[in-house]
DNA sequence: TTGTATGCGTTATCAG
DNA sequence: CTGATAACGCATACAA
């Protein structure tokens, strides 16, 4: 037995009921609310008294599937706790809410396997763009990548080829810079420490590398990492080991994120080693507290929430068949010098 | 004129293009891809052939247009760049991904108008779910939350008339026994500063008046606060105005959250104070870096990414048609003692 | 400016 | 266990 169709408590109001209401047809509503100047003053005030009054909410999916418009852009990111994703997401979030798309976000807990599932999940919500992280894509998943024929914009790192459109910093080159520049200031025996070992830090500390071994001054155990999550008592314990295992002989840290520089620094200050004048650290990100802390600490700045917004323009751009300046772009990162590096003369 | 039926380029792989390439009928396909075990052992390995060979990935839209289940849960947050509600959507996300939901996140920007808007636009994906944070909704975005006849779950604070579900703790409460804790210690004069002053701070800072009036030691200018967003940086400059209204008198600070405790304690090392000899400080959070800096700070723990599992798990629940224990569950909080407020004998 | 017919890709319902 | 048919709610194409 069917309910009563139009009373029925729980039925949800639709484009008809609204039309109904109105004394018009259904596509009149539908105009009303995604075209309004090609309905007449009059007959729009009318339906929207109606949706109004029914409190209407458009169906999102009879739309996208009647349209194969779904105004949804999906992000992947490799962890939800670190401020370096949730500063990028923050630009993708405004721009793309204020040109009306919607994001649909999922975690890929740094696992490629994991990042295939999950932007099929995404795949299958028919986005209209895709942003997504660095280049560690397994095959199957770069395939249906290409098959989706939509813009992607691979973000974070500099990529040597990308699938699409690509948004980043080379972060060997500046694992690179940061130890030079440490070089330069005088620094001699500079250690790394690093936790998760992402890509990324990978890169980072192959630039740091790359940097001392050309300077000849290079040593294995200089470097400490762990592929557990990086944090402050992380960087706490990367900062005992790697002191214990050169005998507390190094006179600059490279850390490969604020986080850990923090641990380090703490740890140090318990240890009663004098930083800068016994150590310098140097971190990576340039978050507030490495800047506001005693020493403050030398960073590396990076503009994620740039980042964020210049990839979602691209996506927005390449959508609205606007032409783009380029498909790939390097945001480019600034050292930061502060008193963590900085011998007291 | 048509393009060719099957082999265009463009075309998007359909359910029927799999059933056509394994020789069965549609419904079968779609048979195998939700309900396997309702499909005979040949036909679901024929098919599954099928479906990889094209690269097939189902369309979420018209699925859920059809069996009006979209799998979709709608999130709204405040902000992004807070790891309170990062850590809360950690939880979320765990669940949620593991029982094959989909999250649509929102950010509010704090403000309850934008949440009115950014509600409507969750509801229009017809998620089947709803969390959203604390109670400050407007009216209108109550009344469709009534109508939308999905379980909500709001969270962080406790409500005392709650839409629908509510997973938090008491703000008020932990403000009031964070200052009775600092009284006891023996502290006198203990400041306040806050930053943004939403309805959590509020409620702190409330609690923490309440106290002090009790014990008949509250002064208005032992407050400082700024509409600003949370900072270190904020938390240095509040600490400078309340110690420059309060002459310097104050010998406790209980700061509204851990950044603002962390640039209090930067600040006033830079002061030449001495923490916790001349000035306890006590932060709220329990943020990793207030437990390790030095001193450590005293802080307030609460668990958030428990809270996101729960309030995803309650949601999980009710969809499954299973009775939950409380519609009301009060997560509480600990407060973590550290050195930073206590009188070195 | 407004309306009619049709189809988007999938699933519910009911038959076989 | 498998299939035919009719929705789901809306927007496109075309007509009036």
């Amino acid at each position: 037995m069917k309910i009563a169709k139009k009373d029925s408590i729980n039925k949800k109001i639709t484009l008809t009921d609204v039309a109904d209401l109105a004394g018009v047809s259904a596509i009149t509503v539908s105009r009303v609310i995604n075209q309004p100047e090609k309905v007449s003053d009059a007959l729009r005030t009318q339906v929207q008294k109606a949706i109004d009054s029914l409190g209407y909410i458009p169906n999102q999916h009879a739309s996208s599937l009647a349209s194969s418009r779904s105004r949804v852009i999906g992000v992947a990111i490799p962890s939800l706790s670190n401020i370096v994703f949730t500063d990028v997401l923050r630009g993708i979030y405004e721009v793309m809410g204020q040109a009306g798309y919607k994001v649909l976000l999922v975690d890929t807990h740094y696992s490629p396997l994991e990042e295939e599932r999950m932007i099929r999940t995404l795949l299958s919500q028919s986005p209209e763009g895709l942003i997504i992280t660095g280049g560690d894509q397994t095959k199957a998943c770069q395939q249906f990548l290409q098959k989706a024929r939509i813009p992607i914009v691979q973000i974070m790192e500099l990529l040597p080829d990308p699938i699409d459109m690509n948004v980043g910093f080379s972060h060997t080159k500046a694992g690179y810079d940061v130890t030079a520049h440490l070089l330069a200031q005088g620094y001699e025996r500079i250690g790394f420490i690093g936790a998760r070992m992402d890509p990324r830090v990978q890169q980072r500390m192959q630039g740091y590398k790359s940097a001392l071994e050309q300077a000849g001054k290079y040593e294995k155990n200089y470097i400490a990492t762990t592929p557990e999550p990086s944090s402050v008592c992380a960087g706490g314990e990367l900062f005992k080991s790697v002191m214990a295992l050169t005998n507390g002989t190094l006179d600059a840290i490279f850390c490969a994120n604020d986080d850990l520089a923090l641990g380090a620094l703490f740890e140090a200050q318990r240890m009663n080693i004098n930083v800068p004048k016994d150590l310098a650290i140097c971190g990576f990100n340039d978050t507030e507290a490495a800047a506001y802390v005693n020493p403050s600490l030398t960073s590396v700045y990076v503009g994620r929430y740039e980042m964020g917004v210049k990839a979602a323009e691209m996506i927005i751009r390449v959508l609205e068949e606007h032409d783009i300046e380029s498909k790939h772009v390097d945001m480019g990162y600034i050292i930061r010098e502060r008193a963590s590096t900085q011998r007291l003369a």
